[in-house]
DNA sequence: CCCTCCGGTCACGGAACTGTCACACTACGA
DNA sequence: TCGTAGTGTGACAGTTCCGTGACCGGAGGG
């Protein structure tokens, strides 16, 4: 599998080599010298992975990978950052900063190649299917379940959807049309007000456990799921 | 190999960190900042492997390893636990409460993966040649027999593997194509409704002891074997 | 050769779900 | 207070999805 491949590197020859390689195997390779560049070549192109230099000059590796983390846009994109030597120092920062292997060099184009492959593989382009909890209120994806004060609550595939996307996006205000989007997906035509029909049907199956009020209208502007009554 | 993993930490920073990146690896992840949240969450859904800390604030770790041995429920589910250093100490007292493996902190993503998929590789064939119990339904590898209700039941070859399936794979909702893929085998050409004739067989034959429900239809998503009624 | 068992497919009917509407109701400004 | 825009609710028809019985063909044994 090919990818699109931005490589933050600060040493010329080392980002060369790495750039060439990577080349070589088919990537599309995007350079950067600095959390800068990297940042303005993500704004043009969002590359499926990030190979970052954890010892720029001026610190900024670890900056970088949680601007990276933090922003919605580049969240899911895999960090594989590269260190000078594996001290346990490193490992923790860069665990903490969010990165999702590393890589010490020296190191061959073979290893990195294959670091790339497993991230890519490892890439689930589905919602996360981790259990979420909210007031006693547990979704499992997994065995697509929702329990709330003891029993099972039954609902159907759509409130199911619509209860996973508002658990996973708390206290935000959504309008309709941006529920729509998430929830239906991008290219249905669908009134707006059908999300209506959807809220109560979902307000209905949370109320069996004694969960009301959870989700708010907001007049004029949408809906929106509360972590806390 | 992607699992159902619980991941009992009660620092919560450490915590998210590990939870998503098992997410990222397309586990279906659980948290637990407790021993008690962690029995609640094992009473809703069985997981395959449990990441457990070793230094919970009230020692609570290697009792929760214990209560898990015994009880025979959870005693075949993998414990990793968590150390903070490999002090003798704690792998003596792991390795005495039942854990299955140990990782040192700091630990990277691809370390933890791969103790993961080592304890799920390892735990595999026994699962497929030890007898499993669910309900009062044992079903027996070694001899291919199914009782329930202190009577044998009878079922087709096809519908043997299929229940064996969802008896090692409690409470997930499976896809008709993750069910071809597991019980004909990933090269097969099938047709998905094919899947539902045979779990239509096989409810026929669980029905003979009484053993209705079990096999649950998740409209839309698929197929699940509920681990109680 | 026939007979039985079993696996895969199909067609049909029913059940569940969906999107929409009409109407009742509520909140908010004039 | 009243009017109006916005929202909740019940009902309904179209659609999708699933359970079921039946069929056919192949494998294997007597």
């Amino acid at each position: 599998m090919t990818a699109s491949i931005l490589v933050v590197e600060d040493e010329p020859a080392i980002q060369e080599l790495i750039a060439v390689s990577l080349a070589r195997s088919g990537h599309a390779v995007q350079r950067a010298a600095s959390a800068e560049e990297a940042m303005r070549s993500i704004a043009g192109v969002l590359p499926d992975v990030v190979l970052l230099d954890w010892m720029l000059p001026d610190e900024s590796g670890p900056i970088l990978a949680r601007r990276l983390r933090n922003e919605a846009r580049t969240r899911e994109v895999p960090i594989i950052m590269l260190t000078a030597r594996a001290s346990d120092e490193d490992k923790v920062a860069g665990l903490e900063s969010g990165a999702d292997d590393y890589v010490t060099k020296p190191f061959s184009p073979r290893e990195l190649e294959a670091r790339i492959q497993a991230v890519l593989r490892r890439r689930t382009p589905q919602l996360s299917k981790e259990a979420v909890e909210i007031e006693g209120l547990v979704l499992n994806p997994a065995t697509r379940t929702v329990a709330g004060a003891g029993k099972s609550l039954k609902m159907g595939p759509t409130e199911f959807e619509l209860l996973h996307f508002f658990m996973t996006h708390l206290d935000r205000v959504h309008t309709r049309a941006q529920i729509l989007d998430q929830v239906w997906g991008d290219h249905v035509f669908i009134e707006d007000r059908t999300v209506d029909v959807h809220i109560r049907r979902l307000r209905d199956a949370l109320s069996a456990s004694g969960h009301d009020d959870l989700v708010e209208t907001v007049r004029g502007a949408g809906y929106r799921f509360l972590s806390k009554r």
